[in-house]
DNA sequence: GTCTATAACAAGATAGAC
DNA sequence: GTCTATCTTGTTATAGAC
């Protein structure tokens, strides 16, 4: 009797294919491929291709959130902290999964669709969270400013392996959220 | 005898498929269907699906520059020009053709990808010499960095429908590209 | 240039044995 | 939980008539 597949394993590749091949361009035959099963096993773990979103972005985002520091007694850190997180995956991977899915997954999967929407949400939401408690004005605009810079940053590393752009999005980034530290 | 179908239109098609449903998700047949031709018919004018690529970024970035006032007199208009036509097609259409197929082009067709670099280095380098003529600093990274922002605005109107972050993008764009002009 | 017909293949997903 | 086998559909692309 073979070893079982370890849930989180699955999801993570699932994850790398999402990112670097997007919803449509990702198939359940590679996913299987990577994990070292047959296609069709996988759908005694996943009732679709589809599910498997929302799994992944689930994943994504307690990667980037579990375990930050109080930004209710540090807030600066909170941020960074934060910040550092999003960039080092970006720098990385060289892009990020949220972002293809967002653009690749259409109505035709509208369980797919809204776990992307709700994954974006609750980013920006924890980000507007940690500048609230920094005393920063405008928390959610500016947390969505702020995701979208780094964000689009990545079309630079895609198209040229240019990291400028990211780094400079994350310089911006710091300093909305240094509001409250000490002047500079 | 039926009437020929010009070649723009089957173009323009072919950017609304790629914009909405990345490379991937285009099918040759739902090209066919929007221009009211046979899947196969298209093979006569273009040799391959990946071959529309480079034809739907020429025209994108022919319709993005044609037309500019002239940087060498007039740089701030040209920019605003510029600025306003990028932004504009993202606030209709809801997000960038170019971005999609920077994420979703592969090593598998290397001439899609050469056709996805080359565009968004032509776009980067006119707005760098936009820049450069209306004597802004460090030209070349500023029109990286802003084109940058503007993509990834598109994120929110894409998940949420929400202008906002993409309306910032264009304030600081034109901020910057105000250097030169009388002093706010 | 467009058509009909078809090749050659890969996709997501299901049934039932072990 | 994983397997073999299979179904159904959709994909890019080619051959040849009109």
């Amino acid at each position: 009797m073979r070893e079982a597949v370890p849930i989180h394993r699955i999801v993570v590749e699932a994850r790398e294919l999402f990112r670097e091949y997007g919803y449509e361009g990702a198939s359940m035959r590679d996913l299987a491929d990577r994990v070292g099963l047959r296609p069709q096993s996988l759908y005694t773990r996943f009732p679709s291709k589809e599910s498997l979103v929302r799994e992944v972005l689930a994943l994504t985002l307690d990667d980037t959130l579990a375990g930050l520091p109080d930004p209710a007694t540090d807030a600066r850190g909170a941020w960074r902290t934060l910040i550092g997180r999003i960039a080092e995956t970006f720098e990385a991977r060289g892009r990020c999964v949220g972002l293809h899915l967002a653009y690749g997954v259409t109505a035709q999967t509208p369980d797919a669709q809204d776990a992307v929407r709700s994954f974006f949400a609750r980013l920006r939401d924890a980000m507007a969270e940690i500048l609230e408690a920094g005393k920063a004005p405008e928390p959610a605009s500016v947390a969505a400013d702020t995701l979208a810079q780094l964000e689009g940053a990545t079309l630079w590393i895609t198209t040229e392996g240019d990291m400028g752009p990211l780094r400079h999005a994350v310089e911006r980034a710091l300093y909305v959220g240094d509001l409250g530290a000490e002047p500079r």
